[in-house]
DNA sequence: CAATCGCTTGGTAGCGCTGTCAATATCGGT
DNA sequence: ACCGATATTGACAGCGCTACCAAGCGATTG
């Protein structure tokens, strides 16, 4: 006879059910569909769990029902403010939710990206939210087997693999450079760190702006693999105005690079705007109270991940969202730093 | 007869203990505790299960087991720098081990800690990464009766749950004010938002180092319970001086205050440090390569984030770390921002 | 040579919950 | 009053893994 692990004083599915009168399984309902319980029934079952201060086993649950109820959140760092304004949005969705978060970091690497899937999917989560349309081909290829909701943030591309929402960063880029032509900028350089994909299709933005307008210059573009900051921002601008001092503007691929040049100007004694024109992106709160105040283009990180998260648990619970690709814009957000040309 | 859900193409342990030509339970103890099965065997279950591509199923794993390897980590706030660099750092030591996360936030309400807490101890966490020395009465009481590693971050003080890693704030923000005292400031202002536990005892800090030079005047004080951020900070400075317009430094509980204060003083024409001293907190990156660079104190928030998350981990192996209260210290560093007075 | 010891290994029986279907209760329509 | 349809409820087994104990086995010992 083999030993029974007893758990003494231990609440489980069987003693509310008991306390109620019902069956387990009945018991089990009310927490999953409580509709489907007759109304005497469901009070029941409801005060006994109560009284009894059960919280259900998920480990019992999720390997009695093959599925979990943890969506997976694939990004590329943590230390970015970008995505922790879409972390929050996230978190904000999901809580009072059923639904809990496993986070992971991809580190900007999509091979680390694709060994992270595979861990994530052998768990079945119930959802899974990645980053960018930038996956390995493999990655892509199990994302479109596997049968849960999948939302692709940041940006919007063609051929989503279930869900996306973001915006263009192509033209988000060229809005912004667009802008400082209109104000009469000419030379406008280009400052980019880290190179993500994102900021590939930023940079990409501002050469078809600036060839438009028949100015692209190759050089007067200065860009590093290395992770940004605000310090960098001002080596970059410092290596720009070696390159190309009679540049007119600076185009900055996030706002820390931007607040970098901000101070390198500050350092110079070069008068922003009347001598540098600076535009960041994404529009980080300090961006309206600097001195001067510094333009950038304003993007909905906090919506991305709120919506991310609503559109799959809206698909969970069988409202699946009428449009599965949904582009969130951005605005040009025009302040001081590039203020018309005196 | 009841229906068997059959799993088809599903790897499980047995398939690898066949393939391995071992008992299931000989598979089961490669995964957990390798070095009590012999070499052979060692080597045959581990190539049996890299050939299947065994993956285990922890919502079995835990069931069985009656526990979790997933640390729980609660925190105030998402949006917070100082957080996610915490944040980093645990990700970074668990990452490759075979723990994981558990993120909740508490929005700096020690209810929302309590509850988050039940939520979380209910499913049986290896570990728990707590912020703060401030809980419930009631979250304590359950922390203490728990079976499993606690570690307290942020700050240190008497009576640890389990062990802690942290600084004394109230130190800090004192040797913050000897170094503007040192430095020939008198009148120091103290700026402070949302004026959580942390902060408070900063302003302590604050308030000890000013009574003890017989400088301290409650007047030149101005705190919120606001969130904090940059636009605050140039708020709160015009708060400040418009209540005393004879400060000559102020010291602000955060770098964005400070960066905003910054930004104040740019607007009003008033030269930092000549006739505005400032000083922050946390020392994030953009304080050195500001225009004047900006004082601060330097807080070791990835190495706590990372050795709380090893604490945890060493207990959970047995290897329990020889002292629970780990003091990282601080310090300041005095740039530009608080040079002597001319 | 028998008794003892330590190391490996295996058998058995759950961990707490839910999928599947069957059984029963309820109800409107003719 | 009867029939089929719909709403509730329950019985049973099993999800994949590990805790617990016992057994096997060679080595050691007096």
């Amino acid at each position: 006879m083999a030993p029974k692990r007893i758990m003494p004083g231990k609440i489980r599915l069987a003693e509310v059910a008991k306390l109620a009168g019902v069956s387990p399984i009945t018991a089990s309902r009310f927490f999953r569909n409580p509709e489907a319980l007759s109304a005497g029934k469901r009070a029941r079952v409801e005060s006994a769990a109560k009284e009894l201060g059960y919280v259900p086993n998920l480990a019992a649950r999720a390997l009695a029902s093959q599925r979990t109820e943890v969506i997976g959140v694939l990004i590329p760092s943590l230390t970015n403010n970008v995505f922790s304004d879409v972390l929050r949005g996230i978190y904000d969705a999901l809580d009072g939710s059923r639904y809990s978060i496993q986070l992971a970091n991809t580190r900007y690497s999509i091979l680390q990206e694709e060994r992270l899937l595979r861990l994530f999917l052998a768990q079945k989560p119930a959802g899974l939210i990645v980053t960018g349309i930038n996956q390995t081909a493999d990655s892509r290829a199990i994302m479109e087997t596997v049968d849960c909701p999948i939302v692709q943030i940041m940006e919007t591309g063609p051929s989503p693999i279930d869900m996306m929402i973001g915006f263009s960063h192509f033209d988000a880029a060229r809005a912004a450079i667009g802008h400082l032509l209109a104000q009469g900028y000419r030379r406008i350089g280009f400052l980019g760190a880290r190179m993500d994909p994102r900021v590939q299709r930023r940079l990409d933005g501002y050469r078809a702006a600036m060839s438009d307008a028949a100015l692209f210059d190759p050089q007067i573009i200065v860009t590093t693999a290395i992770p940004t900051s605000v310090t960098l921002g001002g080596t970059l601008l410092a290596d720009l105005l070696a390159k190309a001092p009679d540049i007119d503007a600076v185009f900055c691929v996030n706002d820390d690079l931007a607040l970098g040049a901000l101070f390198e100007c500050k350092r110079r004694h070069m008068a922003v705007p009347e001598q540098m024109a600076i535009v960041g992106f994404n529009d980080l709160e300090f961006m309206a109270s600097s001195e001067p105040t510094l333009s950038s283009v304003r993007t909905n990180r906090y919506e991305m991940g709120r919506n991310a998260a609503m559109m799959v648990i809206e698909t969970l619970e069988g409202r699946r969202p009428a449009e599965p690709v949904v582009d969130l814009g951005f605005s040009v957000m025009e302040r001081q730093s590039s203020a018309r040309r005196s």
